[in-house]
This record gives structure tokens, C-alpha cells and sequence, in this order.
RNA sequence: GGAAGGGUGGCAGAGCGGUUGAAUGCACCGGCCUUGAAAGCCGGAGUCCGUGCAAGCGGAUCGCGGGUUCGAAUCCCGCCCCUUCCGCCA
């Protein structure tokens, strides 16, 4: 949620800025502006209303407890109480279509995004072969088990079998300690989350479509646990000093993948699925474009211990989330596709989402200001699993995993399927 | 799932339906005192909204929402959360 007062002071600066992500968005603009004048023409006259209120309730207890009567008074209570009632139910509605205007509202985007998707820099060797490379299912054979997936959950759901799970628990142990490293606090958050966890990280409104939901306890399964992160310091005013906050969160992520039809249809790269260690970050205002790319440097920092070649995309405002105001992507090189796939992601959410969750600093003039949030996939655990596989893969169908891992107990070759 | 109790300021904890934004204690900030500190004394201090250059002024806020009433922290209803007991359970 953008800054109310921020739109109403400086409009023009606003929509610029909003400008870059589209014209129908920066239309949302006119909405707000045009309801927050309404707002403000009304509150005064009910606050006036309200203040002859409290002045006729104090007389009339002044009155009652010296024992004299205070008719007057309450005559002039019981009028104003039904003006007060009506402007405030007026009140109310325009409160209501404001906050939803507003909340429809996207971040605006930081002066560096992109306007189209930026290759910044590609690292790593992409491997040269004689042979054809096998993609990660071939690799895997029955570790990879989709087929008796499908049959128990479902098309894109997938058994992990034999080595693979050491591998993945390598991976997170060794992420999460590697982070832990660089002052993450490790966590393991709840999945299931209520509607305001979601709306707060403005998810809702806007990727409904993706977000699975149990309506009978009216839960909803969270696509990320940087919903449960955010949401971690809910309504709370942190001291200044105790930021930057950092946290490394372990969790299984949910995502229906609607309107993804017929895409990634082979294998884990795509699944209902998967598990995730994802970072998150509570930062001064100032801080924030620093700590973006903090996150940013220890997502490669981790696939190039991985040895996994990739690249990192300066993405587009077209392709920015509603809360994220620059984003970055680590892309990494599939030999079984031939190309590079979005790995991981981190994005500088400002203090988008700190202000629908009332988010705050306490600064050192002791006043409050919103927080700004951060994330970043440290790994997810699948998409790297896919990776590993097609790159470490040899001619015999073998593959060499990073030695990094093998202290946390994954093999060091993956035998031939 | 059943039964009971409870949610008040950073924390603890008062609060006959009417000068209660809220006693008191602790913690915190400033001042006095002190060589320095502690103790003691004096004072200050929540958050949000509107207005104003500002000082300030006005409004809201006692888990959330609604109701009763001229008037609700206080009474009623719904929801959320916490605690205890029973049941169930990895």
C-alpha cells in the first residue's frame, strides 16, 4: 500500500512513477485522490459534531454530580447524536472504497528497475558435451516418482525417493547454515495463514488464482513463506536499533499454478509443491537498496558454490509483482532444456508491504517510521534439485554433486538411473 | 470437540454507564541532588487521523466488529486470541 499522504502531496510525482507500470494504473490514482477528498470533507464536520458532544457530556456529568438537572444538555446530546450517526455511517463508506482504491494500488517502482527484462551479467561455464544431455527426469528415473504422484495428488505432484531426499535435506541444512553465517535467524513459519497474512503481503488482492484456500477453517496454504515472514512483526514498532532483522525461512510452498496449463509439464520444475528456504529482511528506508543487493549477492554466492551457471535479470516493471518495486532474477542454465529458468528471485518490497501489516521504526526522534521488507530465494529446493541434476549429469547417466553438500549428508555422486 | 475463566498503555495491574487517555507500581526520557553513580525529589512520555509553518487545537483509540443509551473500557450480541480442565492426537 502506497503512502496516503505521499499521493495527496505530491500526485503528480505518484503517477508518474505509477506511469511506468501502465496507464491503467496510474488511473487507479484519480479513485484515491478523489476519495480521499471526500474523506477529508467529511471528517471534519463529524469530528465538530463530536467535539459538542464531549463538551455537552461533560457538562451534564458536572451537572449530575452536583445533583442538578442537565435537560439542556442532553437535548443537545440526543441531537447531534443522530447527525453524528448518519455523517459517520457516510464516513464509513468512504473510508471503505478508499482503503480498497488504495490497496489496488501497486508499488511504485524504484528509479533502477528496468522497463524490460535486463540481462545484467552471466556467471559460470555452461558445459560443453559431446553427448545429448538428459534432462533432470531422466537423470532421476523412479527418485523422481510423477507418475504414482499424479495418481495419489494429482498431475504436478511428485514423490522424492532414495538419494534425492538426502540431497534435498543437504541442501537446506547446508543453506540454512550458510545464512545463519551471514546473520539469518533460521525459522520454520506456519503455512497455513489467515487472509490478512496474505493481503498484508499483497498477495491478495491480486494473485487470488495462485493461492489455495480451505474454506472450511478458512485457511488459506501460503505459495511462500515470506507470507508468515512479513507477517512475523505484524503491528509492531521496532526499536531502531534492531534492524536489520533477517530470517531464513524453512517451509513447503503451495501454488495451484492456474492459467500455467500445459507449461513445465515435465518433471519437478514446475509442481503444487516444493520446499523453499527463502530470506526476508526488516531495514531502515535508507538501508534498503543496499540490502537488495546484499540478498541478491548471496543468492549467487550460493549457485556458484552449487556450480550451477546462471544469470541475473534486472526484471521488467511489466513482470513486478503489485508490492515489489525492483526485482532480480537468478536464472540458471538447464542443459536438459537448453536455456536459462528462473531459479531464484529477490525483491525490494519497500515499504509496501510494512504498512499494510503497520510495520514500524521507532527512529531516534522517537518517531515511528514504516519499515521497509525485503526477500529473496535463498534456494528452492526443487528448481536447484533440477539444476544440480542437469549439470552435474555425466555421459553415464551419473551425476557429480557440489562437494559443499556432502558434509551435510548428500552422496557425492548420484548413481546412474 | 465439550466446560469454565480472561483479553486495559513497553510490562504488571486498578477501573459504581458520565471531567477515565485511563489510578498505582516497574521500566523509559529530561531536570535537581552527587566527585561519579545509586537512592530520593520534580517533570515528561502511547498510537492513529484531521488542521496548522509551528506551538497548538480538534477527533479517534481499553482484542476486532456490531448493538443498547443523550453518553460505553464499563451492559448485550458475534468473531478473534489466551489460560485451565476434559476428550482426541504426532
Amino acid at each position: 500500500m502506497l503512502d496516503l499522504k505521499l499521493i495527496r502531496h505530491d500526485p503528480g510525482a505518484v503517477r508518474t512513477a505509477l506511469r511506468r507500470r501502465g496507464e491503467a494504473e496510474a488511473a487507479r490514482l484519480d479513485e484515491v485522490l478523489e476519495l480521499d477528498e471526500r474523506r477529508r470533507e467529511i471528517l471534519p464536520r463529524l469530528e465538530a459534531l463530536r467535539a459538542i458532544q464531549n463538551e455537552a457530556n461533560a457538562q451534564i456529568a458536572e451537572a449530575k454530580r452536583a445533583g442538578a438537572e442537565a435537560d439542556e444538555a442532553i437535548g443537545r446530546m440526543r441531537e447531534v447524536a443522530g447527525q453524528a450517526k448518519a455523517l459517520g455511517e457516510e464516513l464509513a463508506t468512504v473510508e471503505a472504497e478508499l482503503n480498497a482504491a488504495l490497496a489496488l494500488v501497486p508499488n511504485l517502482p524504484d528509479a533502477t528497475a528496468a522497463d524490460e527484462d535486463t540481462v545484467l551479467r552471466e556467471v559460470g561455464t555452461i558445459p560443453t558435451r559431446e553427448y545429448e544431455a538428459r534432462d533432470h527426469l531422466a537423470l532421476a528415473g523412479e527418485r523422481i516418482d510423477m507418475e504414482r504422484g499424479a495418481r495419489v495428488a494429482g498431475s504436478r505432484f511428485a514423490y522424492l525417493r532414495g538419494d534425492l531426499v538426502f540431497l534435498e535435506l543437504a541442501l537446506v541444512q547446508w543453506t540454512l547454515d550458510l545464512l545463519r553465517g551471514h546473520g539469518f535467524e533460521p525459522v520454520i513459519p506456519p503455512v497455513l495463514v489467515r487472509e490478512e497474512a496474505l493481503y498484508g503481503t499483497g498477495f491478495l488482492p491480486d494473485t487470488e488464482q495462485q493461492i489455495y484456500h480451505l474454506p472450511e477453517d478458512d485457511l488459506y496454504l501460503a505459495g511462500t513463506s515470506e507470507v508468515a515472514l512479513a507477517s512475523l512483526h505484524a503491528g509492531e514498532i521496532l526499536d531502531a536499533d534492531m534492524v536489520p532483522l533477517r530470517y531464513a525461512g524453512f517451509s513447503p510452498c503451495f501454488r495451484r499454478e492456474a492459467g500455467a496449463a500445459g507449461r513445465d509439464t515435465r518433471g519437478i520444475f514446475r509442481v503444487h509443491q516444493f520446499d523453499k528456504v527463502e530470506m526476508f529482511s526488516f531495514v531502515a528506508p535508507e538501508a534498503a537498496l543496499e540490502e537488495h543487493e546484499r540478498l541478491l549477492s548471496i543468492e549467487e554466492e550460493i549457485l556458484s558454490a552449487l556450480q550451477i551457471p546462471y544469470r541475473v535479470v534486472n526484471i521488467g516493471i511489466g513482470d513486478l509483482g503489485a508490492p515489489a518495486a525492483k526485482k532480480y532474477d537468478c536464472e540458471a542454465w538447464l542443459p536438459g532444456q537448453g536455456r536459462y529458468r528462473e531459479l531464484t528471485s529477490t525483491s525490494n518490497t519497500t515499504d509496501y508491504q510494512a504498512r499494510r501489516l503497520q510495520i514500524r521504526l521507532r527512529g531516534a526522534d522517537g518517531k515511528p517510521v514504516t519499515a521497509y521488507t525485503l526477500n529473496g530465494t535463498a534456494v528452492a529446493v526443487g528448481r536447484t534439485i533440477v539444476a544440480l541434476l542437469e549439470n552435474g549429469q555425466r555421459e553415464d547417466g551419473s551425476v557429480e554433486l557440489p562437494e559443499c553438500l556432502a558434509a551435510f549428508g548428500a552422496p557425492a555422486v548420484l548413481p546412474a538411473a
